[in-house]
DNA sequence: GACGACGTTGACGTTAACGTAAAGTGGTTG
DNA sequence: CAACCACTTTACGTTAACGTCAACGTCGTC
């Protein structure tokens, strides 16, 4: 995790598009997300992505945009490409699914939401000796800077 | 991110204990934070750890075993364990810690703080997400329940 | 004194998630 | 038309974080 930033690109700032008919080269994709095309190549071939093809070129829509921004927050927060194709691929498979399907469905978005609230807990701990290392280290420094005057 | 869940282990549930004096083996440290040996030895190796020795063997103590919990804590949020060595290291090299030194450590501090705000909103997010595709589910679960009675 | 549980140090293997380099295709632009 | 993009596939390389295995030492105990 090294400190990325931007990385959320929300839709093309225009307002109102014949709404569904913009498309994407994986160049833009990737600018647009800051990966490189290789990475979105690579959840293609992990089965996140499954692209429009023009001959030999990919196209992206709306939708393929959406699951490579829903990819890569699940990455931030630490679910593998694995997990996260699991999750993809039950929604999709959801409007004909069977009851045993959505059931385990179901039990993997327990499981995904008793992870996120541990993950809660460790940030709210995680912060807290933030706030620790911090002061400590502002006392210190402030000693510092009244022994120098 | 593989579901795990105990992990935290808190002081040995005594609560008046010649306070300090407790030691373990890497064996039981491994069990207490349901990880292995290996990984145990292997945080020691990249600089998480250094616990006294005994001739050949491994003693460890409470700092240890705090060291220990914040590096899982870490993982679970993301960092490398190149990241939380780095702050492991400055912290205790805090005491006599340079201006310059804490100055860093305070930026290092302040880019943390800012990952934990976008996981914080990554998983408001998800949350959202996963509660949208919970009941998605549930709908069409019941659906299908209505129909084959 | 043999056995089993636990510890030790190498050293090599493995997996996930890409990076990188080579070699080719297809369009457009000066 | 040549040069230059952006895109393609194939294939090998890389890094982090361990797993696994061998070969050995040290207890306690049966």
């Amino acid at each position: 995790m090294s400190t990325s930033r931007p990385q959320e690109a929300n839709p093309p700032v225009n307002g109102s598009l014949p709404r569904q008919r913009r498309t994407y080269s994986i160049g833009e994709l990737a600018r647009m997300f800051e990966v490189t095309p290789r990475t979105i190549r690579f959840y293609e071939q992990e089965g996140l992505l499954a692209p429009e093809r023009r001959g030999q070129t990919r196209v992206y829509h709306e939708k393929d945009r959406v699951r490579l921004k829903l990819t890569l927050r699940g990455k931030r927060l630490g679910f593998s490409l694995a997990e996260i194709r699991e999750v993809i691929e039950m929604y999709d498979a959801m409007p004909d699914g069977n009851a045993r399907q959505l059931r385990r469905l179901l039990e993997i978005l327990a499981e995904k939401r008793a992870n996120m609230e541990r993950q809660l807990e460790d940030i709210r701990l995680m912060q807290r000796e933030l706030d620790d290392v911090e002061s400590r280290a502002r006392e210190v420094l402030d000693r510092l800077a009244r022994h120098d005057t």
